[in-house]
DNA sequence: GTTTGACTCTGTATTGACTACAGGGTTTAC
DNA sequence: GTAAACCCTGTAGTCAATACAGAGTCAAAC
């Protein structure tokens, strides 16, 4: 029931201390200011940034979003969403993961491929001490594969 | 029988021939060549540069490395394998593959891990005019899904 | 013979998502 | 009281290009 960490709300805390909390760094924090992700945070009489609650949800959010693939454009958009929900429809959301998904898809196909092209000339060389002249895989990165008509 | 790009080994060929020659930019070419990837060709009189035919098939090479998805820094190792491959063994060759074929590995884990996350979601969302609040793709970023007791 | 257009040259700025300083000021712990 | 640990700012670096400004050069059309 909301322990372990001792966070009043009406409590600011440093830059440092919700770099701890969220895991993110300080310095990411201050480039998440900078960008615009985060909403910039009051000052003390020092200069000093003091964070709320409303922030460390912010970051959570973001680095959930980050896990998920989603760029800090795409991230913008939907902590914009996700903070005045009533002016978007839940069709712009699917819509705006959709397009993602699409992207992670299509980086996987690609990768796919490399990796099995790959794994094929990996298996060919012996690997030994021979000199690399013989090696599969540089001659199938010297060789016109696709013009072999020369 | 190599018909088809006139390319005499003796005559030198402009930037904007070799970039046409190897689909690469020439703002590209003018990239590998500062950062050591590219050999710096002979310039002429009016200073352009002049290519030869080892400049296009490293070009070549350099194009096929990238589509293998090695970076600049790999794909320079491998070049200098394959211009003196009696000073490289075969074990060299297969185990820089190896690696690089780990890493592959695991961007394809990671964003397999992602698409499944994202399209279970998205499947929830019912992709409605209805207000993006109970949207479970925007509920799902902003839950703390591993701190369930809090 | 000049002018037009296409090329080439250089250096520098931008992208994205940070990371890493340098050179200060402040706060905290002992 | 002093030293460590924090905070501040601005700036430079990373990777792999891409793009632009401003200048010079070249080939061909008129």
């Amino acid at each position: 029931m909301g322990q372990g960490m001792p966070l009043n709300s009406d409590k600011p805390i440093t830059r440092g201390y919700i770099a701890k909390l969220t895991g993110c760094s300080s310095e990411t924090i201050r480039y998440y200011e900078q960008i615009g992700l985060l909403a910039e945070p009051n000052r003390g009489e020092n200069g000093y940034r003091y964070y709320y609650d409303t922030h460390v949800s912010h970051l959570k959010f973001i680095d959930r979003a980050k896990q998920l693939g989603f760029d800090n454009k795409e991230i913008h958009e939907l902590l914009n969403i996700a903070d005045g929900p009533e002016n978007h429809t839940r069709a712009e959301v699917k819509a705006l993961t959709e397009a993602h998904i699409n992207t992670i898809r299509q980086r996987i196909l690609t990768l796919q491929k490399m990796e099995s092209t790959l794994s094929a000339v990996w298996e060919q060389c012996d690997g030994s001490d021979g000199d690399a002249e013989h090696c599969p895989i540089i001659l199938s990165l010297l060789s016109d594969s696709d013009e072999t008509c020369e």
